[in-house]
DNA sequence: ACCGGGGTGTTACCCGGGGTAACATCGTGG
DNA sequence: CCACGATGTTACCCCGGGTAACACCCCGGT
């Protein structure tokens, strides 16, 4: 047995532990549950990252592919945009062990940049920027404008995804209405609650100690 | 001297340490940079997460304090967003690997939820929920948008003030003028590019093996 | 039949980080 | 003077990532 085969069945292993106990699981486990001995797997993915990173780019490239098709669809924008933000919403749905990993970024990354964003994620952050800069009109500042609501779309799905998945409060449908709608500026749109002009606010400004 | 300067200095010198190696430090070093040894740290806080907690408090209490007031500042509505933006993202620039720290969730997280969002960002997210809930007219889906939109916000600020932290690209005004475009619905208003109907788009779908 | 190499696997170990037990020390109030 | 409660110490445990050194097994070449 050449090493391919080898290497996907320790990435099946790998990937059943992760399914059952999350993110952290050891080494040592992984190589237990593929009836193995750690040695083995450092062979194979040289160190943890690599065999993370593994694991990742095999998940990740379904629901990447789907997401750049999403975003190719000749849709009128905004169906587009909530063909895209649905797309991403069922495939974290789909696997929620698994995205927890996507999500992760290396723990021990020494190096300065602590990313908030985990190599997955900045993938498609990365297509939103491009499908953004080739299909939207925005003028001078387009680069600037595409790269950062590349990020700044993709880590609110991120956070609102997130919440989504704990706390189950709605549809996915109504989440990706939801969304659509705070980018579409739902938020600019809306009127003014008639606000009391601030009756007496309650002044409680530093109480440490808080939970 | 009692408890509480004590434990005022070692959060001083824990501090120091993590704005000189960044968050991933170690007690060992935080103790020696404090002239003691690992168990007066325990002593004072229990266990690595009281003393991140700690220190997370501190910054976070003038941050978000900013934050909440700015959130509740009498301006035009844009004018406000902007402010916040503007606030949050001096906040990060001037403590850049105390920022780190606030928005590094726990790593050894071992309970199932290994939110996206760290304490302290939730914390932003659910004073921008209030303040659209008790703002701004959504109506009937008030509360389920306000929530959403809290949450995806913050995650958006975070994700892009990430990227703007470590990559400098532009002014902070003009990157808040980024932000606010983009939760003002620009990206809904502007005009399509002239996509020349996908010139022959290069298939080359599944090409793992990238870096 | 013999050998060598590249795959498989093993045991046993190193290192470093979180966390703790047990002991020494100092200072202050009864 | 002593006891108590704080401060501090050394030395240790445990566990997880990572490695060294060695054993096996099969297959192809001479």
């Amino acid at each position: 047995m050449s090493r391919e085969p080898r290497r996907e069945q320790l990435l099946n292993a790998a990937d059943r532990v992760i399914q059952r106990e999350g993110p952290s699981a050891s080494m040592n486990a992984i190589a237990a549950e593929a009836g193995i001995t750690k040695p083995i797997l450092y062979r194979h993915f040289g160190d943890r990252n690599g065999l993370i990173g593994a694991l990742t780019e095999r998940h990740t490239s379904g629901l990447l592919a789907a997401v750049r098709a999403a975003l190719a669809e000749p849709l009128e924008r905004r169906d587009r945009v909530e063909h895209v933000l649905d797309t991403y919403l069922a495939g974290i749905e789909a696997r929620p062990q698994v995205y927890r990993l996507l999500t992760h970024p290396e723990p021990g990354d020494p190096s300065g940049a602590g990313n908030a964003l985990a190599p997955a994620l900045r993938q498609i952050a990365e297509e939103i920027t491009h499908a953004v800069q080739s299909q939207v009109d925005l003028g001078a500042d387009r680069d600037l404008l595409a790269e950062a609501w590349g990020r700044g779309i993709t880590g609110m799905v991120l956070a609102a995804g997130d919440w989504w998945l704990e706390t189950r409060p709605c549809s996915r449908t109504r989440m990706v209405q939801a969304l659509a709608d705070l980018l579409w500026g739902r938020l600019a749109a809306a009127a003014d609650l008639p606000t009391a002009v601030l009756p007496a606010a309650p002044a409680e400004p530093p109480s440490a100690e808080a939970t």
